[in-house]
DNA sequence: GTAGGGTTAG
């Protein structure tokens, strides 16, 4: 009688072997089209070993679907307690997606039990939106799920905690760990959570330990190692760490690259910035063009930073924000206020960039700079974004430079509200008094500065 | 079946 009912099992079981023969080279069409077959023998998108394939498809991709994952996943509900792993693969999906809230959303759902491999996504969704908070509490239900021992789950606290600019937390986790419990991701996780938050010193610590427990480097342990050197203007050891790359053949990973260019940049190699970017050939990104025009910039060179813009566009490559800084940058620092202004109105035409307060500031110190203070000042009570103690301290800065005593004071007020008692404003305000001749003032300031450093450190 | 990277105004 199962004659009249012809059986889905070859079919299914075809499906499933195409899905993972697929997987080599993922791709979303073949991946719709094996499902469209396996719906027209009959295998509904609800059979627990189809869903689970095309959701392992799915998040093979570059770019998963997030909501062709989650309909696919919830066609499995109503069919009994869910299995983790199709879950699992979904938050996974949800958290590289630009929704990663949906992961912790779906979690919220208690759909299926957690498991070892539940946590990593969820964590990294954390990371990805800056939800301490949220990571927090996860980094509670996983300890009391037992799962807080697990290597995966320990490198992405690490790794959550460091990017949420909390390096004592992220180092609280890593030092807890049992030394040969770690990974080269253990490692490399801690390494950055300093990296990223202006911590060199301790990277270097961390990292001659690492050399210490035998472990080898790579790319990314790399990267974070010259971030910190770039910091500490540590050309020496950059150019040691350099060799190294060299030697081991990493010159073709375009972010240690990346990291070359921005550390000889730093240390006001330009030269040698220059040479690594030319190397890179083929392999360079905009990271590299923008590291670039930042550096040449920051170095002086501001007319050999907009060639290479220009030549950035002939090459048909897209800006980022970051980009649009270093153009800005390279304007005010060459006096180019006309060029700057038409940069500043291109950003937003030509790529679509709405203007950032970083972008404000180049226009703030393009007119400071150039004399035009006053107009800075407009400038500054005008624009559509708040100003923050960086604009004003800018401003500062050009009225020190042009001997604006009004305007100073003004900039001084802002900066004693904004952020007080940043020692850098003090030498500012008595540059614009010592270029005034207001000596007086240059010692009671001075006297000021003693005392509001020993109310702020009782140490110092 | 799980985790990690580079560039930003003073």
């Amino acid at each position: 009688m199962s004659e009249a009912i012809p059986s889905t099992r070859p079919a299914l079981r075809h499906c499933v072997a195409l899905l993972r023969l697929h997987l080599a080279a993922p791709s979303l069409a073949a991946a719709k089209q094996i499902h469209a077959r396996a719906l027209r023998a009959g295998v509904p998108t609800s059979h627990p070993l189809l869903a689970k394939h095309l959701l392992f498809h799915l998040a093979a991709l570059r770019a998963p679907p997030l909501r062709y994952a989650v309909a696919v996943l919830s066609r499995l509900l109503p069919h009994g307690p869910l299995d983790p792993f199709p879950l699992n693969t979904v938050l996974r999906i949800a958290a590289g997606s630009p929704r990663p809230r949906v992961a912790l959303e779906l979690h919220r759902r208690r759909l299926a039990l957690p498991d070892t491999h539940t946590y990593p996504p969820l964590l990294q969704a954390c990371a990805r939106l800056l939800a301490l908070r949220e990571g927090e509490c996860l980094h509670a239900e996983a300890a009391k799920n037992g799962f807080v021992t697990l290597v995966f789950v320990q490198n992405s606290l690490v790794h959550l905690y460091g990017a949420c600019g909390l390096f004592e937390s992220a180092h609280k986790v890593f030092d807890e760990m049992p030394v040969r419990g770690r990974n080269l991701v253990s490692w490399n996780s801690m390494l950055n959570s300093f990296a990223a938050n202006g911590r060199p010193n301790e990277v270097l610590t961390v990292f001659w330990e690492m050399l210490g427990v035998d472990f080898a480097p790579d790319g990314f342990t790399i990267v974070s190692v010259l971030t910190a050197c770039a910091e500490f203007g540590a050309l020496a050891l950059g150019r040691r760490v350099h060799v190294y790359v060299e030697k081991v053949g990493l010159v073709e990973n375009s972010h240690v690259s990346n990291a070359l260019i921005d550390l000889y940049a730093k240390c006001g190699s330009v030269n040698d910035a220059r040479r690594i970017f030319e190397e890179m050939g083929l392999g360079r990104t905009v990271v590299s063009w923008t590291s670039l025009i930042v550096g040449l910039a920051a170095n002086g060179f501001g007319k050999e930073a907009l060639e290479l813009f220009s030549l950035m566009e002939r090459e048909k490559l897209v800006p980022t924000e970051i980009t649009m800084v270093g153009v800005l940058y390279a304007c005010s620092h060459c006096g180019l206020v006309d060029d700057g202004f038409r940069y500043f109105d291109r950003m937003k035409e030509d790529y679509g960039i709405s203007p950032r307060i970083e972008h404000l500031g180049c226009m703030v110190d393009l007119l400071g700079r150039a004399g035009r203070v006053e107009e800075a000042y407009d400038y500054i009570i005008t624009m559509p974004l708040e100003p923050n103690a960086v604009v004003w301290r800018t401003l500062l800065g050009s009225c020190a430079m042009h001997k604006k005593l009004e305007l100073g004071k003004v900039a001084w007020e802002r900066l004693v509200e904004l952020d007080p008692g940043h020692s850098g404003d003090y030498v500012l305000l008595s540059n614009l008094y010592a270029a005034v001749g207001m000596w007086a003032d240059v010692h009671v300031l001075r006297k000021t500065m003693v005392k509001d450093r020993v109310r702020k450190n009782p140490w110092a």
